[in-house]
DNA sequence: AAGTGGACCTGCTAGC
DNA sequence: TGCTAGCAGGTCCACT
């Protein structure tokens, strides 16, 4: 589920109350993608400080480290006084005198990692080799025209790699190269500087768009405080196919991409 | 080295 | 109604 927009607005809406809270308890369920690890003191008695989020990942300072949070395709976290018994798909509790966060992950493929800071330890290996965020001033044009000049293999497949830009997964990627008026086959070396250009644009106001409406909630995705997504009502593409294209008047296309679904318009998408 | 395909795990839906 | 195959928002790893 969760790509950048939804990590973000996860973030948003439990950072400021959880700032400052004092760790109470900690309860760890089944076992995730990644372990725990374990912190040389225990994370009773730490403040919870800053929530920050890098590409689809959230950092949980601690006032001596911090948990690296990951929620896969199917995680949520909550944050609360109201959370009752953990169910079978709560896997970590990360309580406090504010309340109670936690990460309910039905598939598993999320993650909470202790690591002593963002730039060391476990933390800075599952970082290692992501991409410019989005709305990072250096994400621009040429910074992408350059790293897919690079690149044999089809844009969109670069795209969702996480090696040039974070953050657009699966939906967003289609949406933004919709957006673009970039097929999704296109080899990334045959992508010329103007339409890098339009990529690059159309991958930040896509995301920042999806940001502004809560992110996509297609099956199970919720805010820190319960609330759902909007954007995936006005998807343009993804999920559509079959269904005529909301610009020209062809029909939106499904095929497989490295394993994936990707949704396009083949009238207006060009190579 | 870059590109490809499989693995991880569970739940839901469409189709028979 | 009940079963089964197929599919799902991500990422790592092994292999070519």
């Amino acid at each position: 589920m969760p790509e950048l927009p939804e990590v973000e607005v996860t973030r948003q809406s439990f950072a400021e109350r959880i700032r400052g809270a004092r760790v109470t308890a900690v309860r760890v369920g089944k076992p995730l993608r990644w372990p725990l690890g374990r912190p040389p003191e225990s994370l009773v008695g730490r403040t919870v400080g800053d929530v920050v989020r890098r590409g689809k990942y959230l950092w949980i300072e601690l006032d001596r480290g911090g948990l690296l949070v990951h929620l896969g395709m199917s995680g949520s976290l909550a944050f609360g006084s109201g959370c009752g018994a953990p169910g079978p798909h709560d896997h970590f509790d990360l309580v406090t005198a504010r309340g109670t966060l936690r990460l309910t992950d039905p598939r598993r493929f999320g993650a909470v990692v202790w690591s002593p800071s963002l730039d060391a330890g476990a933390a800075a290996k599952l970082l290692a080799g992501l991409g410019l965020e989005p709305f990072d001033p250096r994400f621009d044009g040429a910074h992408l025209h350059a790293a897919l000049r690079r690149r044999r293999v089809a844009v969109k497949t670069a795209l969702l790699g996480g090696d040039i830009v974070v953050g657009a997964g699966n939906i967003y990627a289609c949406e933004a190269l919709f957006e673009a008026g970039i097929d999704p086959r296109t080899r990334s070396d045959r992508i010329s500087r103007p339409r890098a250009e339009r990529l690059a644009a159309a991958v930040r106001t896509t995301l920042a768009r999806a940001v502004e409406l809560g992110g996509s909630t297609l099956r199970n995705y919720r805010d820190a405080s319960g609330a759902a997504g909007r954007f995936q009502l006005q998807a343009r593409v993804y999920g559509r196919a079959g269904q005529p294209c909301v610009r020209c008047d062809g029909t939106v296309r499904r095929i497989v991409q490295g394993a994936r679904a990707t949704f396009f318009c083949p009238g207006c998408q060009r190579r």
